[in-house]
DNA sequence: TTTGACTTTGACTTTCTTTGACTTATGCGC
DNA sequence: GCGCATAAGTCAAAGAAAGTCAAAGTCAAA
């Protein structure tokens, strides 16, 4: 299949460079004989951040995208929280997450109080408290994937 | 790329000159073999007052553009930004002012990681885009002030 | 057989770059 | 002061990439 194909060429790709690719799309999709788009889908399907990529990308001309794979450790930690948070948390239970997650070590104290902030009721104070749990509870996960990407 | 070059050159130059430059647009662009208003590009998109870069000139006969990469105190630094932020912000906005503190060193890149998410649409996906913005701007400014308070 | 998840495609959008024509400002010689 | 030469600024058009989205196709499982 096309997709699977550009995927393990885009692997393999990543091998040479070890882990850090930067790669033009229409050229790609030229060389290997597909619309430019399919390149798109392939990237957003296969290289995602719960795979352990890391994707950025620049338009215009000479643009190009980035693809950086990052190891995966104790990521399965992290995705217990991810988990557990589901899809609405109070500023409280989210509170009690992240003194664990600092208490592991898992975040420095800065960190801690950099979440924090971002999940606190002060910072949401615009919503109302139904949609503010929703919310919380996706900037967490976030929040949660980008330490899973970021060692 | 042009730009980038371009960007580079001035940079370097900047170093040399420990953060103050003048420069002139024409003999420049000669020097580099490209038209003038490139050198008006490359500055104008790259050397912004939100990279923490200030920008004069003079026209005329000896005319030339005077660059300062401007550092001032950690939390006048952080209070800028939260002046700047307003009362609400893009994503693409707030991205360029992380990339700002990532660079000037004022959050790991851990904390860059974290902060992006936590402000990146894919966190505040559920809100409708005049709210969501709003919202980006009331979690940015708590994690500023965060980062204010923790040193 | 129907459904639904995943693929493939292409038209359209957005972002960034490059160029050049035209405008505005400054200093110097008269 | 006036006019000219010299710089820098502005702006819009054209070009170059990547992103988005919806329609259509495929295929396996219910």
């Amino acid at each position: 299949m096309l997709t699977d194909y550009i995927a393990q060429i885009i692997e393999e790709m990543l091998n040479e460079a070890n882990g850090t690719l930067e790669l033009q799309r229409n050229e790609l999709a030229g060389r290997i004989g597909c619309v430019p788009s399919q390149i798109s889908y392939v990237i957003s399907s296969r290289f995602t951040p719960e795979r352990g990529y890391m994707i950025e990308s620049r338009r215009g001309g000479g643009g190009c995208i980035r693809i950086v794979r990052k190891q995966m450790s104790r990521n399965e930690y992290l995705m217990h929280f991810f988990c557990a948070v589901g899809d609405d948390i109070t500023e409280s239970e989210a509170f009690a997450y992240l003194r664990n997650l600092y208490g592991n070590e898992y975040v420095s104290e800065r960190e801690f109080s950099l979440l924090a902030a971002a999940l606190s009721n002060a910072a949401l104070t615009e919503l109302p408290p139904v949609v503010r749990e929703r919310l919380r509870a996706s900037i967490f996960k976030q929040m949660l994937l980008s330490l899973m990407k970021n060692r």
